[in-house]
RNA sequence: GAGCGUGUAGCUCAGUCGGUAGAGCACCUGCCUUUUAAGCAGGAAGUCCUGGGUUCGAUUCCCAGCACGCUCACCA
């Protein structure tokens, strides 16, 4: 490694000797490599000059000659090297030219024997020395920790992870795009939040000195949204970065992205329509097709997704009854999945574990899941149907939960009474929201999508962790004696 | 938090039933003007994750730790 970087410092320095500035200021690229590709047929006619520039992928002398390949944001595309056209000069100071330098190429384009579209180089300039070794040309770089730590390698060498964030980019576009034609507005509430709510995560705290109080960050943004309707904005989104700190998975993340909307005067199931009309739009948008295939499952997006309320669902999945059971049916059930203390477990918890348990792992198709139980649904409306439930589904498809979604509670004294019933296990009740409340809020329906969730099922990727640029990690350990001496 | 797995050259990986280690690519020196996982010849490169223990001797076995991955638990 040490002999690595300073055989590649000493080429460095024979470059500023040699007069050549190793880190010049700019470069005008006339051609991306694709360019160069679709447009082959007129550049070769027309012996037209190219600029193009990237990093050096790998290098191939042949004495008097020497190939190579460039790659850019677009692709790779093979450079050809050539005594005649440089002068021995400029050819031999190719050798000071090292595989992962960044350069900037001038040439006329033509194809070799065996077909491949090249660029002869006529004249050409280093952009950026690299002074570290690049990652082995065929294999590329696989490790997942040096992947994650280092992302600026991984997006170097493997083109397919670029196409995932070239896409997580798009999707959120197309979100953009679905939601403002249908007149939201998008809005900024804050992230830093001296009370948190809008969910029963366990947040991140920090310290705000001028102020001297400590702050959370947001878990979720729902109770500022919602205050946005109070005062009168209708339909609003923001897409957003939530914190939780709490444990990570492969669909859980610490820091990820949420959108979240509200549309006044709707319900759930406006929400329901609403969601499956953009999860059809994204999937057309991103792969012209509404069929998603995800770890070798193929789904259709397609409307209608089905909707399965949950004592259906407990009934086929899990086979109990819980319109008709009692706790202590359910808490034989839940002692079944573990072990742990359920005597003092409220009902609408132990349903949630049997729904996780139970039924999560079989909502492969696209489905919503409806009527969750109230008592861990204290934000949204109880159910027109039936009182023991709240208004509030959750989309799922490949058996991973995309969103949450109520008919809002916009009752305040009602909203009163399911904070203090929270406070009990020791939350605080932001008693703003309440007085936002008390002014009159619309009836309104609103909408959670995980946004990297979505990216996961779009770019068919595993884990969260590969369509998030940089994923969080434990401290690696001291790199300063890399550096030492240099 | 628990179980399992991984950690060896810059990268991708072998290997040592305990005797201080190898390959391919990358790198260095030669030769080669349409090659392409270029080729040929020669060379250099390692704290075998860290710390203890057993042993004449540990990269290998044992214990502890660290990092990463997978599964489970936690998570409206």
């Amino acid at each position: 490694m040490r002999t690595l970087i300073q055989q590649r410092l000493a080429k460095l320095e024979e470059l500023r000797k040699r007069g050549i500035e190793p880190y010049p200021y700019r470069f005008v690229q006339t051609h991306h490599a694709a360019d160069i590709k679709a447009a082959y047929e007129n550049l070769a006619a027309t012996e037209a000059k190219v600029k193009a520039a990237g990093r050096l992928m790998s290098k191939r002398p042949h004495g008097k000659s020497c190939f190579g390949h460039m790659r850019d944001l677009t692709g790779d595309i093979q450079i050809y090297f050539k005594v005649d056209d440089l002068g021995s000069e400029r050819f031999d100071l190719l050798d000071l030219i090292d595989i992962g330098d960044t350069i900037g190429v001038e040439g006329t384009v033509f194809k070799t024997r065996t077909g491949e579209i090249t660029i002869r180089v006529s004249d050409y300039e280093l952009l950026a020395k690299a002074i570290r070794p690049m990652p082995e040309k065929w294999h590329g770089l696989k490790d997942r920790e040096t992947r994650y730590r280092q992302r600026y390698v991984d997006l170097a060498f493997n083109m397919d992870v670029r196409e995932i964030f070239i896409r997580r980019a798009k999707t959120i576009r197309a979100m953009r795009k679905f939601l403002d034609e249908r007149g939201f507005i998008e809005v900024e509430t804050p992230v830093l939040q001296p009370i948190y709510g809008g969910g029963n995560a366990e947040p991140f705290t920090t310290y705000h000195k001028a102020l001297d109080m400590s702050l959370y960050l947001r878990i979720a943004d729902e109770l500022y949204l919602k205050r946005l309707l109070v005062g009168g904005l209708e339909r609003v989104y923001e897409i957003s970065k939530d914190f939780r700190n709490e444990g990570m998975d492969r669909t859980h993340s610490p820091e990820f992205t949420q959108l979240e909307l509200y549309q006044a005067y709707a319900d759930y199931f406006d929400m329901m329509e609403l969601f499956e009309q953009m999860m059809e739009y994204l999937a057309l948008e991103l792969t012209g097709s509404t069929e998603i295939t995800y770890q070798g499952t193929k789904i259709d997006m397609r409307p209608p997704w089905r909707r399965l309320s949950i004592p259906e669902a407990v009934k086929r999945f899990a086979d109990v009854d819980i319109e008709t059971c009692t706790d202590d049916d359910l808490r034989r059930v839940c002692m079944k999945i573990s072990d742990q203390d359920w005597q003092a477990a409220k009902r609408g918890t132990m349903i949630d574990e049997i729904i996780d348990h139970f039924v999560e792992p079989n909502l492969v198709e696209p489905t919503f899941l409806l009527d969750f139980p109230t008592e861990t649904s204290p934000l949204a409306k109880v159910s027109r149907r039936d009182a023991r439930f709240a208004e509030r589904f959750e989309p799922y498809a490949f058996g991973i939960e995309l969103g949450n979604a109520f008919s809002e509670l916009n009752d305040p004294m009602r909203q009163l009474q399911n904070f203090r019933m929270q406070r009990e296990d020791g939350k605080e009740i932001d008693y703003d929201f309440v007085r936002a409340l008390q002014y009159g809020m619309p009836p309104a329906g609103g909408l959670g999508v995980g946004v990297d969730r979505l990216v996961m099922i779009f770019t068919n990727s595993h884990s969260i962790r590969d369509v998030i640029l940089f994923p969080q990690m434990r401290p690696e350990p001291d790199l300063s004696e890399e550096f030492d001496g240099l």
